[in-house]
DNA sequence: TTATACATAGACCGATCGGTCTATGTTTGT
DNA sequence: ACAAACATAGACCGATCGGTCTATGTATAA
């Protein structure tokens, strides 16, 4: 811990800037010049505050799946009953997928962009996906409880299956505006799910 | 139609292995060169023959969605109730997304690649996914007439569930494989859509 | 003052990108 | 024999890639 003179630049805001671009255009799609110019940083600036590209993709990573985890866990906590919250959430979620321009999840897009063979990005975003799972998990455990479920239905299956069922759904949403969203497919899932 | 020489290469084969290429590694992540050496031709030829990259990764997409379409509805029409089929299908797609090295589907791939704002590109691959979705919206429908469906529920609806459930399964099974993978969100899908 | 750690701009690197073009066959039909 | 349409290999193009490095300036701490 050396205290030494600090950054002259905001970092964090920074990073979060870098995360714009890696969501919007994908690692393969993002060049330095490009986080240079969205960061307001220079280059030697760049590779001695973050590293590389890759290593800078991470701790992108890692900020995103921070901030949407925290959102969607207080959004899934809001008044009302659990399922309640989730039907309000998968709604949401639904018509900013829907919207044109709609830039899907940073996680599963990069899911694609990555070859299947970097085993170290594919822990990274298995693990982030497993944060989105939980959160999902969470909230199935508490309706489970207080009997808002269907019988015999398993939360954790259901958690993995919605994890699932959103990234296919933000992925669909990036070629998919409002004329032709499939916009009744959550919609759906949550009639399935609900107890008679 | 000149008749004229004929080409001297299977056009069909090279881009067979050219739809492989692009399936594994996606737009940005494919070079010519690779694409090249994979198709087994020369620069001349590939550039004659298909135009440029992007002529022949749209040639490449549509062979691709010909093909697995052609399959997803043999595959649904199989002996058995249409329900029978479509549980099947979807527990093979679930173990093939599971094994180590899948690479998703080349539609959804290529839709985190590309940006946005490419219209053209976006609205091939909307067409292609709303194939997927008539060839389930198709089953389903069988199913709906023979009151395999739970009340209430609509063919159309769960056959874009289904669509983006498969999407998202698809490319969350590039990161995880099958010591971690959701190996029970279709299974879970299923179970919800059925008819008690 | 001096040393240190930061910042900036930008030259420079080798590699690779998508794409064009020349040169040189080779097969085919007339 | 000859022409047309194909094939090949590979030189070449300008642009961009990720990344390094030099030169210069500046704010802070001792």
């Amino acid at each position: 811990m050396s205290p030494g003179p600090e950054k002259q630049f905001d970092t964090d805001a920074a990073l979060e800037r870098a995360v714009q671009v890696f969501w919007a255009r994908g690692y393969e799609g993002t060049s330095m010049s490009a986080l240079m110019v969205a960061m307001g940083i220079g280059k030697k600036s760049l590779y001695d505050t973050y590293g590389n590209k890759r290593s800078l993709f991470l701790k992108a990573v890692a900020r995103y799946t921070d901030l949407i985890v925290t959102d969607l866990r207080n959004r899934l906590q809001r008044g009302g009953s659990p399922l309640d919250n989730l039907r309000r959430l998968l709604c949401e979620l639904e018509s900013g997928y829907a919207k044109a321009g709609s830039q899907g999840c940073l996680l599963g897009t990069n899911a694609a962009d990555f070859d299947t063979e970097d085993g170290e990005v594919a822990e990274i975003l298995r693990k982030n996906l497993g944060r989105l799972e939980e959160a999902f998990f969470e909230v199935l455990s508490r309706a489970d409880q207080e009997g808002e479920l269907r019988d015999g239905v398993d939360p954790r299956d259901l958690a993995r299956m919605l994890m699932c069922l959103t990234q296919g759904a933000a992925l669909v949403g990036r070629v998919i505006d409002e004329r032709t969203i499939p916009n009744s497919a959550f919609a759906s899932a949550m009639a399935l799910l609900e107890a008679p």
